[in-house]
DNA sequence: CTACTCAATTCACCATGATGATTATGAGCA
DNA sequence: TGCTCATAATCATCATGGTGAATTGAGTAG
């Protein structure tokens, strides 16, 4: 079923007209045909100004040598991607198009392998991100915010009090994505529940080492998170920046 | 040839079993057949459990009431998304799938628009991640990327001396696009690169209003980087983080 | 010169039939 | 009990033919 089926393989430097030296030929190739044909008419598409025509829906279907069918789903992935767009009529066809800001990044984000994204790097830049979200809780947070924020931090108390780190992270987790909520920025909000995400579906696994008892250590987390949150509901800024400050400095500080 | 010829349109509530509650039914429709029927079998892989069998790709295409072609491109686009995962085979069929974090991440930012996502939202963001950018300069940076900044520098003297200020807008990113490529961090240089491209796409038509003369300003701008640069080149990291910082804290700061 | 009509081009979507690959399951055998 | 093999189910891709919609440009009328 992912079978390669296609004697007439596209690698044939002949059939593109950028040329086998482009870096593109170089990556793996995607796992099925409208995929690896996608790949080439991106590559097409980058070495046209924005605008410019690439040809037919038939021409460009040859040229990358797949049926009908597969093309179009080719194309339905380059349209979702931004990076075509198409017209019917007499000088119609494929036209390169440029991706908005907003979609490149999503497309280079999609691009990268959460296996391979180093933990330590989201750690960073959730870190960065952090102070960001505790202004705005400041400044947008609510009586009824706090109060669920308090919940969390009520949960991650059960936890030390029963001694179950996995139960504190996921208070822990709980508490920051909630902060997070409070945020009107979409895009930072966005990023940094991801970030969440991703650093959780690493951390469960590397829980902090036996360097310090592990039970000390989330009794001092939830005594810093708690102090957080009473300087959010007390609107002190200097006391709650301080804070996330030494939430990011701390020797382990996934949680 | 966006016509929407579908006398069988899938709003009936009674062929989706998850009801017309959702609030996906809430969303505009999209532009194309396989793009609507994408989103109703993500809104039924979204009510099961990850792995969680969905049907065969007949059942499910006569559920959406598309042809096989069209289904096919759904399944593209859903299996791009990370949406869904698909098996030949006795019991195979169509699978919930949960999209990694970073596969989330990416359709999450997909979904935002850039022209709704306000620009001072992502300058924060951006200065936020900067100080990460300098440190991780100041420890990957080589005299080479160091020359390579120093040609942007000069670039921008080079708009201050002719009185260019789109001149130096461009410089000026070309200085933090190489600052940000010295990162081997490949999630904050996507980030960061993507943030300057929305960034610029807004400030041309925003360029710092009359509160101080133009000339004056970006000189002023031009020193700090200069100076930025000269802290990088001397691996001086409290005057690159003080200078980022106040990079960071001017009264126009998009460049 | 402007507005309308028409023809040609091109696309979106539909339908049908086919081959070959992959997967899961169950039967048979050692 | 474990392994192998055959079968059925299911998918990926291919090919072909069709209708209707959208777009562009040329020609014509006012």
């Amino acid at each position: 079923m992912v079978s390669q089926r296609n004697p007439k393989a596209p690698a044939d430097g002949s059939a593109d007209p950028t040329g086998p030296s482009r870096a593109d030929w170089e990556k793996p190739a995607p796992g099925n045909r409208s995929e690896q044909a996608a790949e080439q008419i991106a590559a097409l598409a980058a070495g046209r100004e924005p605008g410019g025509r690439l040809g037919t829906k038939e021409e460009l279907r040859t040229l990358c040598g797949v049926s009908v069918g597969t093309f179009n789903e080719t194309l339905r992935l380059l349209q979702a991607r931004g990076v075509v767009t198409v017209r019917p009529g007499p000088g119609g066809g494929l036209f390169a198009a440029t991706p908005s800001p907003m979609v490149r990044l999503g497309n280079s984000v999609l691009a990268l392998d959460s296996q391979q994204t180093d933990v330590a790097d989201a750690v960073r830049v959730r870190d960065a991100l952090d102070p960001l979200l505790v202004q705005d809780a400041l400044w947008h947070g609510s009586p009824a915010d706090f109060a669920e924020l308090r919940k969390h931090l009520a949960a991650m108390a059960r936890a030390v009090d029963s001694d179950d780190p996995v139960a504190f992270v996921h208070a822990n987790w709980g508490l920051h994505a909630r902060i997070a909520a409070i945020s009107p920025n979409t895009l930072l909000r966005s990023l940094y529940e991801s970030l969440l995400e991703l650093i959780e579906s690493h951390t469960l696994s590397v829980l902090p080492s036996g360097e310090r008892p592990l039970a000390e250590y989330i009794r001092e987390r939830y005594e810093l998170h708690a102090a957080l949150v009473d300087a959010l509901d007390a609107r002190d800024k200097d006391a709650a920046l301080r804070l996330v400050a030494a939430h990011n400095t701390a020797a382990e500080r996934n949680v």
